[in-house]
Parts: structure tokens; sequence; C-alpha cells
DNA sequence: CTGAAAGCGCTTACAG
DNA sequence: CTGAAAGCGCTTACAG
């Protein structure tokens, strides 16, 4: 069919196999296809008769819309990436993934845009996904736990995608959009906290270095301390690696104690290693963690932490790049953090 | 810029703000749409001084092939999505989840294939889901995980989109496609096992069974018994209800010697519950799992276990996808299981 | 309120 | 090997 190139006259009837277009609900509706243009765009400046005849048409023909089409003319896909540029491990290990992802679907569906979640971990992956997210399939992209070194920040900023990261993007603070809570502030507050009621030789667990998270949450910890000898291991928000860093710390420092932990994931791991260690939590050490995830209220004994809404983070992220791709400029917003004191601290 | 209808002559100056296109590349390069359009796709029939000029043209102007337009022509949008019918949680609990997203990211990666991962919790979300993928927005679809009574299988399958399903799709066996372990043998093999080392009264946990995993690991376990008497319980395939699961059949049946779990996560649930009852595993108790999953091999004591490949299930997933993608007809697969024999059992 | 027409950015026979 | 042209399925001023 339609192999020649003798124009043939407009078909209208269906063709097995081939999904209805406009043309064939126009038809069946009596309509011009601008007709079914509008009703399909809100109705607007549709008689009641037409509007009618055509959402009969539609159902008799199944009419879906082709999205590829519709996207050419408008230069919108009503649909946004989540990218997680992790090793698969993290996002299934850490809720705080889950929370966030949750947070920010509810929040894009209420516009009707669908989030499509996108995982990066090897360099090949997000070669992959540069190409696609800049061929114009996605209006935005949000960017979840991105190291600083993340080659695909610059390449969507060149391209103009609106973007907008979760927690500070070293080294694109400036150019890109992100939504971060307070760390440094929720950091501080914590080690304040273990001073206040006695401890003299607090530690602290890290998150990784080259995350905003880890960086700032650490200059919290110094802050807090003010010139004190500080004790310092390091982590990458696993459990195993706040498991394996107290062992460190234990061995360094036998008299610590008090620990403030980066994450609470990395805090189970750390309460799991004193507790083989013999250390009784909080009598012999006190312990303070990070986000106020669902692990904090499932340790024995609970968690003390500092509450990030990640709920909240979610919601401005979403809203920072839906403006953003109205045209608006990048923005920044910083939640504020707040101590939650539970048992182990 | 544009906007009278007289046709302006063909512009071919970038305009800033606006993405380049394909004529942006044509006429830096000297040549036509035509060429360009054919070095974009493997440059067959194309001169080497004309191939070149065109390179040059798309580094310099920064092209990015627009995949609405291509979409709209070749019918193929190059992405498939991932689809996974379940509460968030269990995409964050479950190991098998994580291997089997890995493996198809892998398998589609070598086609240049972009996944998409989607959630489809709520009703809500299967109805934006289902309106996305029928718009041509994807080739085909994985649906993991499904429940019978998920309605986006006759859904897609009205559409005439291909689909692959992760287990049978109980109710539509004939018309979708899908790969599977062999449930009913790997259970029967387990129970066998049990049998064979000495055990005489062996309950069982089952999966959800509205899931063809949960109704035919149930059935190798009847089978294996032969007529013996049975001691079930219900899961759902988390690790908190294998515990609740363990408890309920402790108490029901206190001289049970051994239990077949339907999963690995589970299985370790059970061995929670059975510590903390005192039952020592496997001289009181000896505990059989599912999956071969990472956990089989961190529990304690280490977990005896039905290997099913992951990876391979999603290897043969996408060769069926793109199979089917291609034209050919929806086919289904059973993969064999195998006992893997550790130390709880 | 409605139709005719231009245009979104590509691909692909076809003719040369 | 290459260009001109048709066509993919929509949306959106414009004129009436």
């Amino acid at each position: 069919m339609h192999n020649g190139h003798v124009p043939e006259p407009r078909e209208t009837r269906r063709r097995p196999g081939r999904r209805p277009t406009i043309n064939d609900v126009a038809a069946a509706a009596g309509v011009s296809r601008g007709t079914v243009s509008r009703v399909l765009n809100g109705g607007h400046d549709v008689s009641d008769a037409a509007q009618e005849a055509v959402e009969r048409a539609m159902r008799k023909t199944g009419y879906v819309v082709n999205q590829h089409a519709r996207s050419l003319v408008t230069q919108r896909s009503q649909s946004v990436a989540f990218i997680l540029s992790e090793p698969q491990e993290r996002l299934f290990e850490d809720p705080n993934f889950n929370v966030l992802l949750h947070s920010c679907t509810q929040a894009l569906a209420k516009q009707d845009i669908t989030l499509l979640l996108t995982l990066a971990s090897s360099l090949e992956d997000r070669k992959r996904l540069g190409r696609y997210l800049t061929g114009g399939h996605v209006d935005g992209a949000l960017l979840v736990s991105t190291h600083s070194g993340n080659p695909l920040i610059p390449e969507l900023l060149a391209r103009g995608l609106p973007v907008v990261a979760c927690g500070k993007p070293l080294g694109y603070e400036r150019q890109a959009a992100y939504v971060a809570a307070d760390d440094r502030d929720g950091a501080r507050q914590m080690v304040s906290y273990l001073l206040s009621s006695g401890r003299r030789r607090i530690a602290t667990i890290t998150g990784p270095l080259d995350t905003s998270g880890g960086v700032e949450r650490l200059a919290g910890y110094r802050e807090a301390l003010g010139g004190q000898p500080e004790l310092v291991a390091h982590g990458d928000y696993t459990r195993a690696s706040g498991e394996a860093a107290m062992l460190q710390l234990l061995e360094r420092a036998p008299d610590l104690d008090a620990i403030f932990v980066a994450s609470d994931l990395m805090a189970a791991g750390a309460m799991t290693a004193l507790h083989r260690a013999g250390r009784r939590v909080p009598v012999d050490v006190a312990v303070g963690g990070f986000d106020d995830s669902q692990i904090a209220t499932t340790t024995q004994p609970l968690l003390t932490t500092v509450r990030q809404s990640y709920p909240r983070i979610g919601a401005e992220m979403v809203r920072l790049l839906l403006s953003q791709i109205d045209g608006e400029s990048p923005a920044a917003v910083i939640i504020p953090t707040e101590l939650v004191i539970r048992e182990s601290a």
C-alpha cells in the first residue's frame, strides 16, 4: 500500500494493523481534523454536538493520540526523567530513594506528567542516557545522588535541558537548580546535642566526600566541635560501610563515647558493630544518625537522628523543575533540618 | 519569527534558543537533508567526502536528532518499559528485582535500546501508564511481578503492544509471552530432598496465590508430599510475612521439623522467627528457600535453596520482546530450576 | 464554532 | 552516490 507516488485519494477506512489516527476519527465524526484536535486539547471552542460526535468516534475507532506526532509540534513530551547515577545496589538498599521517588511521582502525577526512572550506573549507561535525554524524549530531569564529576550534569546543562539536582551539585551550584537539606546545620545540631549531654570524645562517620551531603555534614561536625580534636572515618552511605567504619574507629579510639553517623543506614551498621564489640548504646556510646528514615524507628534502641523531609524535598524538586520547563531560571532551595531525639543518644 | 503566513526564505542560520535541525546541518555541510539523514542512519550510499562534511557540520552545529520526529516516521521509539506493578516497598526490599533489572538493561543496551523503569503501584498510576504506553512512547513492555487481575495486561494486549511477562501471567498464558522458572519442579525437588533426608513433618510458606510462582511452588510441595498431610501458611514474598507465617506455623504444629519457603527473603524472615523460638536450624528444623538470591549466602546458617537464574530470565525476556517487536508471535519459555544444598537443610 | 492549510523534524523510495 | 518530494500524525493561528 502507498508505495506508488501517485497520490491516492485520502483513505478513511481503517487498515488492519494500523493505529487509528485523527483522520479516522474526523471521518467517523463527520468533522475536520482541527475539530478533533480541539476536543483532544480541552474542547474549547467546540459545540456540544461536535464534541459528542468526536467522543463517540474516538470510542468507536479506539483512538489513542500518537505522542510523537503531538510532541513534534508542541515540543513537549509530558514526561520527565528521574536519574539515579548510582550503582543499582544502593537504590535497593537505601529507603530514602524510595520516599523521594514516591513523592516526585505523586507531585508530577498531579500535572499528568509521567516519571521515567532511569538508572545510570556505568559510563556506557550514561552515554546512552545522554543521547536519550537530549533527543527530546523528556522535558526535564531530576538528578539524584550525583557525585561530583558526573558528566551527565554538564551535558544536560549544555543542551539546555531543565534539570534539578537533589543535594548541591558540587561544581555546578551556580548553574543547576537544586534542592538540599540544611546538612551542615543538621550535623551541627546533632553534635552540639551530644556535647551538651556530656559526651566528650565524639567521632563521626562521613558520607562520600564527593557529594555535598558528605562534605557538609562533616563541616557541621567540625563546626560544633569548635576546634576540639576530631575523629573521622569515611563511609559511602551503605550499611556495610557504616559497620566497617565503626570497627575501625573503635580500634583507633577505644575511648570514644559518641558517634555522629552521616546516614541512618550507616548508623544501623555502626550499631551492629558496637553490639558485636560489646558496647552498649547509649550507655557506653551514644549514636546519632541522619535522615530520619524508616530505619531510625526499627533499630534497637531507636535511633536519635536528624530529620530531613524527603517528601518535601521531592515536592520542591518537582516544583522547581516545572517552573524551569515553563521558562523560569534555575533556583536553589534549602530545607531546614531538625533534631529528633529517641533512644540511642 | 515565522508568525506571518507568507513563506519566508528558508533560514539557515541557527536562531538562538532553537535546537539545530537536520536542515541546519545540511546547509552547513552543503548537502541535502537526505544525505544528512543517510549518514545519521549508518552512512550507506554516502561518499567519504559527504560523510566527512556532514560529520563536521554536526559537530559544529551541536546537532542532536529529534527523537519524536524520527519516531513519527519509523514508528519506533528505541525504548521499552520495565513495568513493576507492585507496591514500591517490594522493589526496594527484594534483591531479585535488582538482578532482573540489571540483566534486562544489559541485554537491551546491546541493541542500543533504552530501558524505562516505570512503577505502577496505584490504580491511578496504572491508568496514566496505560495512556503513556499505548501512545507510542515505547516499543514494548516487560511486565514484572504481575498479579492476576492486573488490568494493564489486557489493555496492552488489546492495543497490540508487544509484551513479555516475568512468570506466567495468570489468565493470559495463551495470549501473552512470558518467561518463567520451572517453579513446580523446583519446589518438588526441594521437598523431595527434605523427605529423603529424613524429615517427616514438612510445612510450607507460600508466595501470594494470585501469582504463578505462588501457585506453582505450592503445587510442587503437594506433589512431593504425595498425599501426606500438608501444613501451609501464606506470605507475600516480604521478609516480614515470612517471619509472621513461621510464627503461626510453630503455633499450629510445634512438631514440624522442616519448612519449604517460597522465597529466600521470606526464608530469612522464617529463620529469624525460628531463632527467636529457640529452634536450631537445621538440627531442629530444616529450612529450604527459593531463588538462590544474594540473601541465601548471607543467612546464618547459609540457606539451602532452589536456584532460578534471574540473569537468564532477563536475557530471555528481552529476546522474546525484541522478536515480537520484529513481528514474531508471542512465545513462552520455561527455565529449569536446580537444587542448591548449603547448610540450612 | 469550524475548516483549510502550514508546519513540527525527520526518513525513504524514486529518479537520475 | 545524491537531491527532490512525499509522508509520518499531530496542533494552531487564520479566515470566515
